[in-house]
Formats: C-alpha cells, sequence, structure tokens
DNA sequence: AGATATTAGTTAACATCGAAACTAATATTG
DNA sequence: CAATATTAGTTTCGATGTTAACTAATATCT
C-alpha cells in the first residue's frame, strides 16, 4: 500500500508537465522508448513500458491518430506490427524530456544518494526473487502442494 | 517507474487471492478498513484506501449489489453516506484476511528486516516531502516563481 | 502434407482512474 | 434573511487495466 501511496504523491507533478502537451502518462512511456529505440513491435514496446498489451493497442491508436508515431506491418513476419516514431513525436521529445528530468531531479534531490539507491535495490531485489518463484510456479503448474 | 515494476510483480499474487473469492483489489481495500472501522463516510474511506471518489462510488455500488456493504444516508448531515459492512461481508473477512496474511508475510520475508524498514521509511520520507510542497503550492497559487 | 500448437496483434466486457461538471445540502457572509 | 461559498456525493467522458476470447500468421510434429 506504500507503493500505491507513493505514486500517487508523485505521479501528479509529472501530468502536470504531460497535460501541458496533451499528452498521457503511457503515452509518454511509450514515446521515451520509442525515441530510444524506435521501430520496436508492439510486445517489445509493451515488456519494456509495463504496459499491457490490450492497453497498448489503444494507446498506439490515439497515438497514430495524433501523428505521433506510425504502424508498419513487418513483411517478413507478417503477423508482426513495428512502431515508428515520426517527426512530430520527434519534436515532441525536445520540448517534454527537459522538463520530466528536471522534475525527476528535483524528487531525487529529496532523498539523500544512499537512501535512494537502497531502496532501488531493496525493490529490484523483490522484483527478481518474486519473478524467480513466478517462473518456477509457471513452468510446473500442476506441481502445486 | 521502479514503482509500477514492483506492484506489477507484487500484486499478481494478491489478485490471484481476490479472484477466488470474486473480489477486486480496491473492494479488497474498502473491505478491510471498514473491517477496521465500520460506518465510514464515502470521503473519509476514500482517503483511507487511496481510492479517488468517482471510482469509490461504482465499487461501493458493486459492493452493494453484491450485499457485501449497505449505504446510509446520513440523519444529521443529509450529505454525508456512512457505508456498513453486512454479515456476508464480516464472513468474507474470516476467510479472506488470513490468506492476505500470509502472501504479506511470504513477502516480506523475502528481504532483510532493516531493507523492509529502511524502504518503508524512504518511501515514507518521500510521500511527506512532496506533500508539505504540495500544500503549499496550493495554499499560495499565485506566489509560484 | 495436414492437423495441431504457438505467437502477435486485436477485440470485447467489465472495472477503474483522472479531470471536470453537476446536484443537493450545509455553512458563511453581507 | 438572501446571495454566495463550501462540502459530500454523484455523474460523465475519455483513457487505461484485466481477463478472456478471437483472428491471422507462423512453427511443429506426426
Amino acid at each position: 500500500m506504500m507503493l500505491h501511496r507513493t505514486l500517487d504523491a508523485v505521479m501528479p507533478e509529472f501530468r502536470a508537465i504531460f497535460s501541458r502537451f496533451n499528452l498521457t502518462e503511457q503515452q509518454w512511456r511509450v514515446l521515451r522508448v520509442l525515441w530510444e529505440s524506435d521501430g520496436l513491435t508492439l510486445l517489445d514496446l509493451s515488456r519494456q513500458t509495463l504496459i499491457p498489451g490490450p492497453s497498448l493497442v489503444g494507446v498506439i491508436d490515439r497515438l497514430e491518430r495524433d501523428q505521433l508515431v506510425q504502424r508498419h506491418r513487418s513483411t517478413e513476419d507478417r503477423r508482426k506490427v513495428h512502431i515508428h516514431t515520426t517527426p512530430e513525436g520527434l519534436t515532441l521529445q525536445q520540448e517534454v524530456s527537459p522538463l520530466v528530468e528536471e522534475v525527476s531531479t528535483r524528487l531525487k534531490d529529496r532523498l539523500s544518494v544512499e537512501a535512494w539507491q537502497a531502496m532501488l535495490t531493496t525493490l529490484d531485489q523483490l522484483v527478481r526473487d518474486i519473478q524467480a518463484d513466478g517462473v518456477e510456479s509457471k513452468a510446473l503448474p500442476n506441481k502445486e502442494v
């Protein structure tokens, strides 16, 4: 529950930025990843943004509607769809990125470097542990109990 | 983003429990709080569960539909609506609580007590800091910059 | 090859979130 | 007291999360 509370406290600052540019949080997440590695497939995007597949479809729909990205059906494997940013999308990055960076830095500066690092390590450890177990129990679904 | 990732890793274990009893995460949050302090008003519930008001209306609607809680319009201040659990709701607690407890404990045991405590402290500190600023900037909205 | 399984993307149904507006009731103020 | 402000709850709209099913395309296996 503490995690929820923290997100509730932290996110509004970022949303304030996004809404100024008519972006949502996950639209930003998608664009941010695409700016690093353009042409990702939906599945890869889903993994890197932590946005579930079905939701991502809608997010991409709206980004495409707003001319910020484009869908390109793969020619070698026609199941796959690659997402590419547009010039408009790239321009947007130049405007938004500095603002996001500034808020991030301001947040980090509230805490000591050690506390921040310790928290990241702890969270990361927790995630790894759980996922290690998760794989096990998914790999052997019948062996329970 | 690390917070998102952690929630993504942690929550499925709990949802597995809830879905077994046809509960959603926030239905559980509401019931859990009500079991501690019955008859809370919607606003208080919203604050304690971190569920925004408009969403809470729907959550209560469905809990009421499933006979787990009841709405009671206050007589002294007819704007207020108090939410009370039903016998069915209380019964459900007896069944679900131990399971949730068990998973919580299992999660905590993955980490050292110090790491766990440090993380809670850090998150709490972050939230307090932000909210301190937030109050300021809301109290003096024009004085920015 | 032909049936079957798997994968990538999508759609559907339902619940929730976020922001804004709206109603009813109570409080404040001139 | 009447106009106004505030408060509690609700509704609405657009976007997202969850789960399950469904389509199209590719891979596997007999």
